[in-house]
DNA sequence: TGTACATCAGTGAACGCGCGTTCACTGATGTAC
DNA sequence: TGTACATCAGTGAACGCGCGTTCACTGATGTAC
Protein backbone atom coordinates (compact mmCIF):
# COMPACT_ATOMS: atom_id res chain seq x y z
CA UNK A 1 0.00 0.00 0.00
CA UNK A 2 1.42 3.22 -1.23
CA UNK A 3 1.52 6.29 0.57
CA UNK A 4 0.12 7.39 -2.66
CA UNK A 5 -2.56 5.16 -2.94
CA UNK A 6 -3.44 5.71 0.50
CA UNK A 7 -3.59 9.50 -0.21
CA UNK A 8 -6.02 8.87 -3.33
CA UNK A 9 -8.25 6.51 -1.10
CA UNK A 10 -7.99 8.39 2.02
CA UNK A 11 -9.50 11.78 -0.83
CA UNK A 12 -11.83 9.37 -2.14
CA UNK A 13 -13.65 8.68 1.45
CA UNK A 14 -13.51 12.79 2.49
CA UNK A 15 -15.59 12.90 -1.22
CA UNK A 16 -17.65 10.48 -0.83
CA UNK A 17 -18.69 12.18 3.12
CA UNK A 18 -18.61 15.76 1.87
CA UNK A 19 -21.34 15.03 -0.82
CA UNK A 20 -23.56 12.66 1.64
CA UNK A 21 -23.44 15.61 3.82
CA UNK A 22 -24.35 17.92 0.68
CA UNK A 23 -26.86 15.72 -0.53
CA UNK A 24 -28.59 15.49 2.43
CA UNK A 25 -28.65 19.23 3.05
CA UNK A 26 -29.00 20.39 -0.60
CA UNK A 27 -30.33 17.72 -2.49
CA UNK A 28 -29.44 16.23 -6.15
CA UNK A 29 -29.23 19.74 -8.47
CA UNK A 30 -28.06 21.55 -4.72
CA UNK A 31 -24.99 19.23 -4.10
CA UNK A 32 -22.63 20.76 -6.33
CA UNK A 33 -19.26 19.32 -7.73
CA UNK A 34 -17.35 22.75 -6.51
CA UNK A 35 -19.18 22.43 -2.95
CA UNK A 36 -18.58 18.76 -2.73
CA UNK A 37 -14.88 18.73 -3.40
CA UNK A 38 -14.48 22.30 -1.16
CA UNK A 39 -16.31 20.34 1.74
CA UNK A 40 -13.49 18.12 0.90
CA UNK A 41 -10.72 20.18 1.07
CA UNK A 42 -9.82 19.75 -2.56
CA UNK A 43 -10.34 21.99 -5.90
CA UNK A 44 -12.90 21.05 -8.42
CA UNK A 45 -10.63 19.90 -11.06
CA UNK A 46 -9.57 16.66 -9.24
CA UNK A 47 -12.97 15.36 -9.14
CA UNK A 48 -12.85 13.61 -12.06
CA UNK A 49 -10.38 11.31 -11.19
CA UNK A 50 -12.32 9.87 -8.99
CA UNK A 51 -15.69 9.35 -10.29
CA UNK A 52 -17.15 8.97 -13.53
CA UNK A 53 -19.72 11.89 -12.79
CA UNK A 54 -21.89 13.95 -10.80
CA UNK A 55 -24.54 11.71 -11.07
CA UNK A 56 -22.21 8.33 -10.78
CA UNK A 57 -21.02 9.79 -7.14
CA UNK A 58 -24.33 10.79 -6.01
CA UNK A 59 -25.99 7.32 -6.95
CA UNK A 60 -23.20 5.41 -4.71
CA UNK A 61 -23.86 8.33 -1.88
CA UNK A 62 -27.61 7.65 -2.04
CA UNK A 63 -26.61 3.78 -1.45
CA UNK A 64 -24.85 4.67 1.05
CA UNK A 65 -26.57 6.88 3.22
CA UNK A 66 -29.69 4.84 2.77
CA UNK A 67 -27.77 1.81 4.60
CA UNK A 68 -26.27 4.14 7.06
CA UNK A 69 -30.21 5.25 8.10
CA UNK A 70 -31.37 1.61 8.31
CA UNK A 71 -28.40 0.87 10.24
CA UNK A 72 -28.75 3.46 12.78
CA UNK A 73 -32.50 3.04 12.89
CA UNK A 74 -32.77 -0.59 13.37
CA UNK A 75 -30.15 -0.61 15.98
CA UNK A 76 -29.99 -2.00 19.01
CA UNK A 77 -33.67 -2.94 18.62
CA UNK A 78 -33.29 -6.44 19.94
CA UNK A 79 -32.88 -4.95 23.22
CA UNK A 80 -36.52 -3.77 23.00
CA UNK A 81 -39.92 -5.37 23.78
CA UNK A 82 -41.28 -7.16 20.10
CA UNK A 83 -43.89 -4.50 20.73
CA UNK A 84 -42.47 -1.52 20.90
CA UNK A 85 -40.38 -1.62 18.28
CA UNK A 86 -42.11 -0.42 15.56
CA UNK A 87 -42.72 2.79 17.95
CA UNK A 88 -39.21 3.10 18.42
CA UNK A 89 -38.25 3.44 15.32
CA UNK A 90 -41.48 6.33 14.39
CA UNK A 91 -39.59 8.18 17.26
CA UNK A 92 -36.16 7.55 16.37
CA UNK A 93 -37.07 8.73 12.61
CA UNK A 94 -39.74 11.33 13.73
CA UNK A 95 -37.76 13.12 16.21
CA UNK A 96 -36.91 16.92 16.03
CA UNK A 97 -33.29 16.28 16.48
CA UNK A 98 -33.56 13.84 13.00
CA UNK A 99 -35.30 17.02 11.35
CA UNK A 100 -33.01 19.40 12.42
CA UNK A 101 -29.48 17.19 11.66
CA UNK A 102 -30.15 17.88 8.32
CA UNK A 103 -26.38 16.75 7.32
CA UNK A 104 -27.25 13.18 8.44
CA UNK A 105 -29.85 10.86 8.64
CA UNK A 106 -32.39 10.01 5.92
CA UNK A 107 -31.60 11.01 2.35
CA UNK A 108 -34.96 10.30 1.08
CA UNK A 109 -36.48 13.76 2.01
CA UNK A 110 -33.79 15.95 -0.34
CA UNK A 111 -34.17 13.41 -3.16
CA UNK A 112 -37.51 11.84 -3.69
CA UNK A 113 -39.07 15.33 -4.90
CA UNK A 114 -36.62 15.54 -7.73
CA UNK A 115 -36.59 11.96 -8.58
CA UNK A 116 -40.24 12.18 -9.38
CA UNK A 117 -40.02 15.69 -11.53
CA UNK A 118 -36.34 16.30 -13.06
CA UNK A 119 -34.51 13.74 -11.48
CA UNK A 120 -35.65 10.29 -12.91
CA UNK A 121 -32.27 8.84 -13.72
CA UNK A 122 -32.10 8.04 -9.54
CA UNK A 123 -35.36 6.46 -9.58
CA UNK A 124 -33.67 3.07 -9.73
CA UNK A 125 -31.46 3.49 -6.67
CA UNK A 126 -34.36 5.07 -4.78
CA UNK A 127 -36.49 1.99 -5.65
CA UNK A 128 -34.08 0.13 -4.28
CA UNK A 129 -33.18 1.62 -1.02
CA UNK A 130 -37.29 2.18 -0.49
CA UNK A 131 -37.69 -1.48 -0.78
CA UNK A 132 -35.01 -1.83 1.24
CA UNK A 133 -36.66 0.06 4.17
CA UNK A 134 -39.92 -1.81 3.85
CA UNK A 135 -38.23 -5.26 4.36
CA UNK A 136 -36.00 -4.21 7.36
CA UNK A 137 -39.19 -2.96 8.35
CA UNK A 138 -41.81 -5.83 8.20
CA UNK A 139 -39.61 -7.44 9.97
CA UNK A 140 -40.35 -5.41 13.16
CA UNK A 141 -44.33 -4.79 12.51
CA UNK A 142 -46.21 -7.59 15.17
CA UNK A 143 -48.94 -9.29 13.96
CA UNK A 144 -52.21 -7.13 12.41
CA UNK A 145 -55.52 -8.40 12.34
CA UNK A 146 -56.79 -6.70 9.77
CA UNK A 147 -53.69 -5.63 7.54
CA UNK A 148 -50.43 -7.84 6.36
CA UNK A 149 -47.16 -6.83 8.12
CA UNK A 150 -46.13 -5.71 4.66
CA UNK A 151 -48.37 -3.15 4.19
CA UNK A 152 -48.12 -1.49 7.80
CA UNK A 153 -44.47 -1.37 6.80
CA UNK A 154 -44.82 0.33 3.57
CA UNK A 155 -47.71 2.99 4.94
CA UNK A 156 -45.48 3.65 7.87
CA UNK A 157 -42.18 4.43 5.68
CA UNK A 158 -44.84 6.36 3.43
CA UNK A 159 -45.99 8.43 6.97
CA UNK A 160 -42.64 8.55 8.57
CA UNK A 161 -41.11 9.94 5.14
CA UNK A 162 -44.16 12.75 4.40
CA UNK A 163 -44.27 13.80 7.95
CA UNK A 164 -40.14 14.35 7.90
CA UNK A 165 -40.38 16.11 4.11
CA UNK A 166 -43.50 18.25 5.73
CA UNK A 167 -41.76 18.80 9.09
CA UNK A 168 -38.62 19.86 7.50
CA UNK A 169 -40.54 22.02 4.76
CA UNK A 170 -42.10 24.20 7.53
CA UNK A 171 -39.44 24.45 9.99
CA UNK A 172 -39.47 27.31 12.73
CA UNK A 173 -42.97 27.15 12.83
CA UNK A 174 -45.30 25.87 15.07
CA UNK A 175 -46.90 23.34 12.57
CA UNK A 176 -43.53 21.53 12.21
CA UNK A 177 -43.31 19.93 15.81
CA UNK A 178 -46.78 19.08 15.46
CA UNK A 179 -46.47 17.31 12.33
CA UNK A 180 -43.56 15.38 13.94
CA UNK A 181 -45.71 14.52 16.82
CA UNK A 182 -48.72 13.94 15.40
CA UNK A 183 -47.09 11.48 12.80
CA UNK A 184 -45.72 9.73 15.82
CA UNK A 185 -48.79 9.25 17.35
CA UNK A 186 -50.95 8.03 14.33
CA UNK A 187 -48.32 5.49 13.39
CA UNK A 188 -48.36 4.10 16.66
CA UNK A 189 -52.09 3.33 16.54
CA UNK A 190 -51.77 2.22 12.97
CA UNK A 191 -49.31 -0.18 14.00
CA UNK A 192 -51.62 -1.95 16.61
CA UNK A 193 -53.22 -4.73 16.51
CA UNK A 194 -56.69 -3.81 15.30
CA UNK A 195 -59.06 -3.58 13.15
CA UNK A 196 -60.71 -1.66 15.89
CA UNK A 197 -63.90 -1.92 14.11
CA UNK A 198 -64.45 -5.30 14.51
CA UNK A 199 -63.82 -4.97 18.33
CA UNK A 200 -66.75 -5.56 20.58
CA UNK A 201 -67.95 -3.77 23.43
CA UNK A 202 -67.42 -5.07 26.94
CA UNK A 203 -71.08 -5.63 27.02
CA UNK A 204 -70.95 -7.19 23.87
CA UNK A 205 -72.67 -5.38 21.49
CA UNK A 206 -70.86 -4.19 18.40
CA UNK A 207 -68.40 -1.51 18.03
CA UNK A 208 -68.66 -0.87 14.42
CA UNK A 209 -69.24 2.88 13.72
CA UNK A 210 -72.94 3.50 11.89
CA UNK B 1 -62.96 46.57 -20.70
CA UNK B 2 -60.24 47.17 -23.51
CA UNK B 3 -59.40 44.33 -25.98
CA UNK B 4 -56.13 45.89 -25.09
CA UNK B 5 -56.50 44.95 -21.12
CA UNK B 6 -58.80 41.95 -22.03
CA UNK B 7 -55.34 40.37 -24.03
CA UNK B 8 -53.65 41.29 -21.07
CA UNK B 9 -55.78 39.68 -18.51
CA UNK B 10 -55.87 36.71 -20.92
CA UNK B 11 -52.32 36.44 -21.27
CA UNK B 12 -52.00 36.67 -17.53
CA UNK B 13 -54.39 33.76 -17.03
CA UNK B 14 -52.46 31.89 -19.72
CA UNK B 15 -49.08 32.51 -18.08
CA UNK B 16 -50.59 31.10 -14.34
CA UNK B 17 -51.79 28.04 -16.13
CA UNK B 18 -48.94 27.12 -18.30
CA UNK B 19 -46.76 27.64 -15.23
CA UNK B 20 -48.88 25.53 -12.83
CA UNK B 21 -48.68 22.56 -15.26
CA UNK B 22 -45.08 22.88 -15.07
CA UNK B 23 -44.40 23.32 -11.62
CA UNK B 24 -45.75 20.32 -10.92
CA UNK B 25 -44.39 18.17 -13.31
CA UNK B 26 -41.13 19.36 -12.69
CA UNK B 27 -40.86 21.13 -9.47
CA UNK B 28 -39.54 25.26 -8.96
CA UNK B 29 -36.32 24.90 -10.04
CA UNK B 30 -37.67 22.57 -13.48
CA UNK B 31 -40.41 25.35 -13.61
CA UNK B 32 -38.22 27.95 -15.69
CA UNK B 33 -39.49 31.22 -16.85
CA UNK B 34 -38.93 30.39 -21.17
CA UNK B 35 -40.98 27.33 -20.93
CA UNK B 36 -44.06 28.67 -18.97
CA UNK B 37 -43.94 31.53 -21.63
CA UNK B 38 -43.54 29.23 -24.28
CA UNK B 39 -45.97 26.99 -22.83
CA UNK B 40 -48.11 30.46 -21.98
CA UNK B 41 -48.57 30.61 -26.12
CA UNK B 42 -45.60 33.72 -25.31
CA UNK B 43 -42.17 34.87 -25.64
CA UNK B 44 -39.62 35.21 -22.55
CA UNK B 45 -39.28 38.89 -22.89
CA UNK B 46 -42.80 39.69 -22.05
CA UNK B 47 -42.92 37.56 -18.88
CA UNK B 48 -41.69 40.93 -16.81
CA UNK B 49 -44.72 42.66 -17.74
CA UNK B 50 -46.73 40.42 -16.46
CA UNK B 51 -45.12 39.48 -12.97
CA UNK B 52 -42.40 40.76 -10.31
CA UNK B 53 -40.51 38.02 -10.50
CA UNK B 54 -40.27 34.29 -11.09
CA UNK B 55 -40.58 33.46 -7.37
CA UNK B 56 -43.46 36.16 -7.39
CA UNK B 57 -45.07 33.54 -10.05
CA UNK B 58 -44.83 30.92 -8.33
CA UNK B 59 -45.63 31.55 -5.01
CA UNK B 60 -48.89 32.66 -6.33
CA UNK B 61 -49.28 29.21 -8.55
CA UNK B 62 -48.76 27.21 -5.17
CA UNK B 63 -51.69 29.54 -3.27
CA UNK B 64 -53.83 28.91 -6.42
CA UNK B 65 -53.35 25.21 -7.96
CA UNK B 66 -53.54 24.62 -3.26
CA UNK B 67 -56.49 26.08 -3.27
CA UNK B 68 -57.88 23.80 -6.58
CA UNK B 69 -56.33 20.92 -4.65
CA UNK B 70 -58.63 21.46 -1.63
CA UNK B 71 -61.78 21.99 -3.69
CA UNK B 72 -61.73 18.80 -5.90
CA UNK B 73 -60.49 16.76 -3.25
CA UNK B 74 -63.76 17.75 -0.93
CA UNK B 75 -65.79 17.81 -3.74
CA UNK B 76 -69.16 16.25 -3.16
CA UNK B 77 -68.10 14.80 0.31
CA UNK B 78 -71.78 16.03 1.74
CA UNK B 79 -73.11 13.24 -0.58
CA UNK B 80 -71.26 10.56 1.70
CA UNK B 81 -71.81 9.24 4.75
CA UNK B 82 -69.84 10.96 7.10
CA UNK B 83 -68.15 8.16 8.34
CA UNK B 84 -67.23 7.33 4.73
CA UNK B 85 -65.61 10.44 3.99
CA UNK B 86 -61.82 10.10 5.41
CA UNK B 87 -62.13 7.41 2.86
CA UNK B 88 -63.05 8.88 0.02
CA UNK B 89 -60.16 11.53 0.33
CA UNK B 90 -57.76 9.11 0.64
CA UNK B 91 -59.02 7.05 -1.82
CA UNK B 92 -58.71 10.19 -3.92
CA UNK B 93 -55.62 11.45 -3.09
CA UNK B 94 -53.76 8.11 -3.34
CA UNK B 95 -55.52 6.74 -6.75
CA UNK B 96 -53.00 5.89 -9.55
CA UNK B 97 -54.61 8.68 -11.74
CA UNK B 98 -53.42 11.33 -9.54
CA UNK B 99 -50.24 9.79 -9.48
CA UNK B 100 -50.19 9.90 -12.87
CA UNK B 101 -51.62 13.39 -13.84
CA UNK B 102 -48.50 15.12 -12.97
CA UNK B 103 -50.01 18.21 -14.54
CA UNK B 104 -52.88 18.46 -12.29
CA UNK B 105 -53.78 17.62 -9.06
CA UNK B 106 -51.19 18.42 -5.95
CA UNK B 107 -48.05 20.30 -5.85
CA UNK B 108 -46.73 19.44 -3.02
CA UNK B 109 -44.79 16.39 -4.14
CA UNK B 110 -42.58 18.76 -6.58
CA UNK B 111 -42.61 21.59 -4.14
CA UNK B 112 -41.73 19.94 -0.15
CA UNK B 113 -38.30 19.01 -1.32
CA UNK B 114 -36.94 21.66 -2.21
CA UNK B 115 -38.33 24.29 0.12
CA UNK B 116 -36.39 22.03 2.69
CA UNK B 117 -33.32 22.33 0.89
CA UNK B 118 -32.62 25.18 -1.37
CA UNK B 119 -35.62 26.75 -1.89
CA UNK B 120 -36.94 28.05 2.44
CA UNK B 121 -38.09 31.24 0.65
CA UNK B 122 -41.85 29.38 -0.50
CA UNK B 123 -41.29 27.85 3.25
CA UNK B 124 -44.30 30.13 4.67
CA UNK B 125 -46.95 29.41 1.46
CA UNK B 126 -45.88 25.66 1.66
CA UNK B 127 -46.87 26.31 5.51
CA UNK B 128 -50.05 28.23 4.80
CA UNK B 129 -51.69 25.45 2.41
CA UNK B 130 -50.55 22.73 4.60
CA UNK B 131 -52.49 24.89 7.37
CA UNK B 132 -55.02 25.08 4.93
CA UNK B 133 -55.44 21.13 4.22
CA UNK B 134 -55.53 20.28 7.95
CA UNK B 135 -58.48 22.52 8.63
CA UNK B 136 -60.11 21.21 6.05
CA UNK B 137 -59.14 17.74 6.87
CA UNK B 138 -59.86 17.86 10.40
CA UNK B 139 -63.26 18.57 9.72
CA UNK B 140 -64.04 14.88 7.92
CA UNK B 141 -62.44 12.95 10.99
CA UNK B 142 -64.60 11.19 12.67
CA UNK B 143 -64.71 10.92 16.59
CA UNK B 144 -61.26 8.54 17.39
CA UNK B 145 -61.45 7.39 21.07
CA UNK B 146 -57.49 7.71 21.05
CA UNK B 147 -56.58 10.50 19.10
CA UNK B 148 -57.89 14.63 18.54
CA UNK B 149 -59.26 15.15 15.48
CA UNK B 150 -56.48 17.30 14.26
CA UNK B 151 -54.16 14.94 15.03
CA UNK B 152 -55.57 11.92 12.63
CA UNK B 153 -55.92 14.97 9.84
CA UNK B 154 -52.18 15.51 9.88
CA UNK B 155 -51.36 12.23 10.08
CA UNK B 156 -53.41 11.15 7.14
CA UNK B 157 -52.15 14.49 5.00
CA UNK B 158 -48.19 13.47 6.01
CA UNK B 159 -49.58 9.62 4.71
CA UNK B 160 -50.77 10.95 1.60
CA UNK B 161 -48.46 13.10 0.67
CA UNK B 162 -45.67 11.12 1.57
CA UNK B 163 -47.21 7.76 -0.40
CA UNK B 164 -48.28 10.32 -3.63
CA UNK B 165 -44.52 11.50 -3.51
CA UNK B 166 -42.93 8.17 -3.25
CA UNK B 167 -44.89 6.41 -5.53
CA UNK B 168 -44.12 9.24 -8.25
CA UNK B 169 -40.73 8.31 -7.41
CA UNK B 170 -40.55 4.91 -8.12
CA UNK B 171 -43.20 4.91 -10.85
CA UNK B 172 -42.97 1.80 -13.43
CA UNK B 173 -42.38 -0.05 -10.82
CA UNK B 174 -44.49 -3.17 -8.81
CA UNK B 175 -43.88 -0.79 -6.20
CA UNK B 176 -45.58 2.50 -6.80
CA UNK B 177 -49.09 0.68 -6.99
CA UNK B 178 -48.13 -1.20 -4.06
CA UNK B 179 -47.39 1.90 -2.08
CA UNK B 180 -50.71 3.56 -2.86
CA UNK B 181 -52.73 0.58 -2.27
CA UNK B 182 -51.19 0.14 1.29
CA UNK B 183 -51.25 3.94 2.49
CA UNK B 184 -55.09 3.64 1.40
CA UNK B 185 -55.36 0.66 3.96
CA UNK B 186 -53.14 2.24 6.78
CA UNK B 187 -55.17 5.52 6.42
CA UNK B 188 -58.56 4.05 6.41
CA UNK B 189 -57.48 1.81 9.40
CA UNK B 190 -55.84 4.42 11.04
CA UNK B 191 -58.55 7.19 11.07
CA UNK B 192 -61.06 4.81 12.83
CA UNK B 193 -62.23 5.03 15.55
CA UNK B 194 -61.07 2.86 18.22
CA UNK B 195 -57.34 3.08 19.91
CA UNK B 196 -58.05 -0.92 19.11
CA UNK B 197 -55.41 -2.09 22.09
CA UNK B 198 -57.95 -1.27 24.97
CA UNK B 199 -60.71 -3.33 22.70
CA UNK B 200 -62.18 -6.66 24.65
CA UNK B 201 -62.72 -9.68 22.73
CA UNK B 202 -66.36 -10.97 22.41
CA UNK B 203 -65.43 -13.61 25.77
CA UNK B 204 -64.39 -10.82 27.79
CA UNK B 205 -60.58 -11.29 27.98
CA UNK B 206 -58.24 -8.07 27.41
CA UNK B 207 -57.14 -7.61 23.94
CA UNK B 208 -54.39 -6.02 24.41
CA UNK B 209 -51.12 -7.38 23.33
CA UNK B 210 -48.50 -8.96 25.60
C1' DT C 1 -65.13 60.52 -39.96
C1' DG C 2 -60.35 61.02 -40.52
C1' DT C 3 -55.70 61.96 -39.06
C1' DA C 4 -51.73 62.32 -35.97
C1' DC C 5 -49.94 60.97 -31.92
C1' DA C 6 -49.67 58.09 -27.47
C1' DT C 7 -49.88 53.78 -25.20
C1' DC C 8 -48.47 49.37 -24.21
C1' DA C 9 -48.44 44.01 -24.80
C1' DG C 10 -45.24 41.36 -26.67
C1' DT C 11 -40.54 40.35 -29.20
C1' DG C 12 -35.85 38.78 -29.46
C1' DA C 13 -31.26 39.56 -28.52
C1' DA C 14 -28.03 40.43 -25.00
C1' DC C 15 -26.07 40.46 -20.15
C1' DG C 16 -24.18 38.36 -16.13
C1' DC C 17 -23.80 34.46 -13.66
C1' DG C 18 -23.29 29.61 -12.28
C1' DC C 19 -22.80 24.95 -13.44
C1' DG C 20 -20.62 20.23 -15.11
C1' DT C 21 -16.84 18.90 -17.47
C1' DT C 22 -12.12 19.08 -19.77
C1' DC C 23 -7.29 19.70 -19.96
C1' DA C 24 -2.49 21.33 -19.83
C1' DC C 25 0.30 21.64 -16.07
C1' DT C 26 2.73 20.97 -11.23
C1' DG C 27 5.14 18.72 -7.81
C1' DA C 28 5.51 15.02 -4.66
C1' DT C 29 6.13 10.06 -4.62
C1' DG C 30 7.77 5.74 -6.67
C1' DT C 31 10.97 2.91 -9.67
C1' DA C 32 15.06 1.31 -12.40
C1' DC C 33 19.72 1.11 -12.68
C1' DT D 1 23.09 4.96 -1.79
C1' DG D 2 22.43 8.14 -5.43
C1' DT D 3 20.62 9.74 -9.78
C1' DA D 4 17.46 10.10 -13.72
C1' DC D 5 13.18 9.25 -15.21
C1' DA D 6 8.08 7.80 -14.76
C1' DT D 7 3.79 8.07 -12.47
C1' DC D 8 -0.16 10.23 -10.90
C1' DA D 9 -3.13 12.95 -7.36
C1' DG D 10 -4.43 17.33 -7.45
C1' DT D 11 -4.63 22.37 -9.47
C1' DG D 12 -6.78 26.18 -11.76
C1' DA D 13 -8.30 28.14 -15.81
C1' DA D 14 -11.19 27.57 -19.66
C1' DC D 15 -15.21 25.69 -22.44
C1' DG D 16 -19.99 25.24 -23.56
C1' DC D 17 -24.34 25.59 -22.03
C1' DG D 18 -28.55 27.15 -19.67
C1' DC D 19 -30.83 30.22 -16.75
C1' DG D 20 -33.21 34.72 -14.81
C1' DT D 21 -33.47 39.20 -16.03
C1' DT D 22 -33.06 43.57 -18.89
C1' DC D 23 -33.92 46.51 -22.68
C1' DA D 24 -34.39 48.76 -27.18
C1' DC D 25 -37.66 48.00 -30.42
C1' DT D 26 -42.28 46.74 -33.06
C1' DG D 27 -46.86 47.04 -34.27
C1' DA D 28 -51.54 46.85 -33.05
C1' DT D 29 -54.90 49.36 -30.30
C1' DG D 30 -56.68 53.59 -28.11
C1' DT D 31 -57.26 58.75 -27.84
C1' DA D 32 -57.53 63.77 -28.97
C1' DC D 33 -58.88 66.98 -32.07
Amino acid sequence: MNAKTQQRERSHDTILASAARLLRERGLAGAKVADVMRGAGLTVGGFYAHFESKEALLREVLRRASLELRTSLFAHLDEKPAADRVEVVLKRYLSARHRDETVRGCPLPAVVGEVGTTAPEYAVVVEEQVAAMVEALQCEVPEHDGLSKRTVAIGLIALMYGGLSLSRAVVGTPLSDEILKACRALGTHAARRGPSVTAVTPDGSSALPS
